[in-house]
DNA sequence: GGAAAATGTGTCACATTTACACTCGAATAT
DNA sequence: ATATTCGAGTGTAAATGTGACACATTTTCC
């Protein structure tokens, strides 16, 4: 036994939950997979796991990430802990949702349908077992709340993007519709967003501009205005 | 053993962290303990205290307030949990930090003596150890946002209160001075501040009017503009 | 009765936010 | 080759919100 120290505590199992957001065709989704035990066999749940012994949370939500998805580097923020004494039948578990936000095109197909994962849009999510609804209604949240300050969700589209393609991002999370002009005037006051001067054509008959995100900018300038 | 559905899974120690947060002569506090054990034995730390086995994590925040305060039904929010492995040398612990906001006068100072607790004033912390600094800025980074949008930082102040302390408590959690005229006519556009018609003379020489907060309409109000 | 200390009140300049409609360029169809 | 279609791209005016600012009032204390 390493821990005589606290010897009488009761230990818990510890787990991540995560909520993965992508978008495709003007659309927010979310990953979900169909869970593989009793109870709710087959349901969508979200993607978890439990912390290994020399794990960090954040590890852990990580490891979930590339397990399922392939990915590294996504991004990930906490979102709440959850550890009501019967959240999970099977056994004392307390979680911890992760959200993340990821390219779409990035994930690895054949891997998250190994795994039974499926894409949901934002618009027609499923009813969740457990309390995995209040995980991602909380995520929501957050999300909703963060991209009216923080440029988190670049992180749903490639390096080089086009302004309508980052409007219908903040579109698809606010649920709402926003006025082209006013958001590419904010746009236009931000001098990390650079234009490449590439252009795309695969969404319009007249090539939209593509641009990208200079995020050592960002954080200068971020940090110089504290 | 009663869960032999995950057999094999590591369990950890579950904690909670406690930032209680009071407003006494226009200076906001923060109320932390002489630590009992080693290492860093007669340090201040946060307050804390494992998490029973059939008890939730806000259940144990609540209990440790009651434990050292004699207080129930104080303001609770989670902050975020934190889980590095190394994180406390004792064992491994993951522990999910809650901020408390309660109004002093209603707290048992021999319960807290008892306890070897003391009041810190915000602007002159001492630096706490393990990962205790980074929950308690972060729980100041959390209020600091949440008063922007919410009226929580009443719960500082007792149920009648005038518009001064309420400024000071507001400067106190902000860490800067505010204009007297656009604080209070910010609080005359919202119906639920209250004029009781008495008047309290204990902190000036010219009367202040006293007000109330009536949490019924500022839900309802809140609930309908949704 | 005068000084000190905190209460309480309104306006104006400026910045921010919102609403709103048409031309441009390229592909496609006739 | 011409017309049609579709998304890209652009500026202004009105309304709203925010921030700065100074003095009279009431009571206590000396």
């Amino acid at each position: 036994m390493a821990n005589t120290l606290y010897a009488g505590v009761p230990q818990f199992y510890v787990a991540v939950d995560c909520i993965i957001f992508a978008y495709e065709n003007n659309d927010i989704q979310v990953l979900l997979q169909k869970r593989k035990i009793e109870p709710f066999v087959g349901e969508p749940t979200l993607l978890g796991g439990f912390v290994g012994a020399e794990e960090s949370l954040d590890d852990a939500a990580h490891r979930v990430l590339l397990e399922r998805t392939g990915m590294k580097d996504v991004f990930l923020e906490q979102v709440e802990t959850f550890g009501e004494p019967d959240r999970d039948p099977g056994g004392r578990v307390i979680s911890t949702a992760y959200y993340a936000l990821l390219n779409k095109k990035l994930h690895d197909t054949r891997l998250i349908q190994k795994f039974g994962c499926e894409w949901y849009s934002l618009k027609n999510l499923p009813m969740l077992h457990f309390d995995h609804s209040k995980m991602l209604a909380k995520a929501i949240g957050i999300l909703r709340d963060r991209i009216g300050y923080s440029p988190v969700a670049l992180n749903l589209l490639p390096a080089e993007f086009t302004l309508t393609q980052l409007q219908r991002v903040y579109e698809g999370i606010l649920g709402m519709e926003l006025d082209k002009r006013n958001f590419r005037k904010r746009l236009k006051e931000m001098p990390y967003f650079i234009e490449t001067g590439k252009k795309d054509k695969s969404f319009s008959k007249r090539a939209a501009a593509l641009y990208n995100f200079d995020w050592m900018m960002y954080k200068q300038l971020k940090y110089y205005h504290l």
